[in-house]
DNA sequence: GCAGTACTTTCGTAATTTCGAATATACTTA
DNA sequence: TAAGTATATTCGAAATTACGAAAGTACTGC
């Protein structure tokens, strides 16, 4: 049950928390995954077709998102099929498109400061 | 006015700037800020009485979220008063804080996970 | 058991991020 | 214009992250 105390500490952890997940979802590799995985549960070799990277790397996308537990994992004989854990993880990626396609000109300037596609 | 084409180019640098705006949050600093912010526009000062760390390093946060955009500035005499951009980025917060609260027994394992409060 | 497919882990290196310390800039008031 | 307050930038070191290559594990079918 939630803590009800207004200890410093917690919120100081609550922010890490928070902090913790946006850097998991701070790749375009893992914003790839989970995109493809709004529709539905598939196995690696499937998200390896949207997402074309290193097999090894995706695993190792893949594995960042099984320790932050946004992802869940499902063995199918031969393969592993991975799904998203909780739809509320849509809403913050939705949320995040809102505000992206309000501020479509900053971004464009923004992606222009980055650097280019690797 | 937004592309509509359906260039995967375009996808790639769309997942690239989420990515990026999902960087600048990945810090509890950062993150420490902005909730600061969701009650109006304070001073560098002021925030500073709330997120308590060396004013250069506040000042180095405060220059990212400028960069990307997510807050905005105003000079007022001797100080500078910094807001938040668009309250649309406290959906994405709001939307973040759904998700953790729904979850929050992972959140202590993945705190307990993570490196100790520096 | 052996070969093959599916996926994961480990390792080394390069790039990036973070922080404090020191320095710099901007505005105000005497 | 000098001193003081408010904020920003630069620099260097330590920590973290990302990637490809190579090696490892797990299941399937012959």
């Amino acid at each position: 049950m939630p803590e009800t105390s207004l200890d410093p500490k917690h919120f100081s952890a609550l922010r890490r928390f928070k902090a913790g997940i946006f850097k998991v979802l701070a790749h375009p590799t893992r914003i790839h995954i989970i995109e493809t995985l709004r529709s539905g549960e598939f196995s690696v070799g499937t998200i390896l077709e949207q997402v074309k990277v290193e097999p090894a790397n995706l695993s190792q996308h893949l594995s960042v998102l099984r320790q932050s537990h946004l992802v869940v994992t499902r063995k199918n004989g031969n393969q592993v099929l991975y799904s998203l854990r909780d739809p509320l993880l849509i809403d913050v990626l939705d949320a995040m498109r809102r505000y992206f396609q309000k501020h479509f000109e900053d971004s464009i300037e923004m992606l222009k400061q980055m650097e280019p596609v690797r």
